[in-house]
DNA sequence: TGACCTAGTATCAAAAACATGACTAATGGA
DNA sequence: TCCATTAGTCATGTTTTTGATACTAGGTCA
């Protein structure tokens, strides 16, 4: 790890500053306390306003909303509005989002092969590794 | 997108709220003001205290600690503290934050490929994709 | 006429994260 | 004796994030 075979260990000082701006902002794009589930949801289908209310248990109408707008204004989500009565809103995901696959497939992955290894949060559980997660 | 040829499509529910919580953990070792110039600059090379707070502009010695503290729980540095004085304590990446390399890298990927069609942030600069970034 | 539906807003309260400045401990050197 | 040094802690204040509750619009249906 010390010979220096990564690629942004040789940039210069002024895009190292640039590379850790980029990454701050594309982190504060994903983190709040409901987009991994909104996106999770919204993953695997498309879904309405209510939807989403329904299928995300314990988020408020009013950080639904929040959430929402604020994937949407970072290009995460695509929110569609029907000028019917009852209004329809559907919300999809797009492109951009499913591009951050690979960033949760690997931090996923990162949380596979780390928490095994670590004490759980709070769960006082036995075993936790090889469980099939019979779940109560 | 939608022939379902991703691995946890097809995960049973019950795992598939652990994936989240999971992930959700991850995120929150990660997330944090400081903790990716943290990461960044240990990952370069072991620092001591004083030395990250010269190396981080505009942290104060509060978050400093905290956030220190913050990784050090969650296993991403290790702290060895030597009984001198005045006091001298170092700071090191673990192993286990060594392997949130992968996800670092394709989160900074996706900012690089996301940010350069989505207009900036704040800054209104006039060339975001080519330039050189000539430090102001 | 009035209750009902959906997808929100508006307002305020609580909690979490972050910032600021003062203070501490132990010792070597002036 | 007293000051400088280092890596903190403590108390307090501000900012950001999240939560709880009530309210709205506009057409449908009874």
């Amino acid at each position: 790890m010390t010979n220096g075979k990564t690629d942004d260990a040789e940039l210069p000082e002024c895009q190292q500053d640039r590379a850790i701006e980029d990454f701050h902002r594309a982190l504060g794009m994903i983190t709040g306390k409901w987009k991994g589930e909104i996106l999770w949801q919204l993953v695997q289908r498309k879904h309405r306003f209510g939807e989403l209310l329904r299928a995300i248990p314990g988020v408020t109408q009013h950080m639904l909303t929040t959430q929402l707008r604020d994937l949407e204004a970072n290009g995460l989500v695509k929110r569609t509005a029907f000028p019917e009565i009852p209004p329809r809103v559907e919300y999809e995901i797009t492109e951009a989002a499913r591009a951050l696959r690979p960033v949760y497939d690997e931090l996923f992955r990162w949380s596979q092969a780390h928490f095994s290894t670590l004490h759980p949060p709070s769960t006082p559980d036995s075993d936790e590794s090889a469980a099939p997660l019979t779940h109560p």
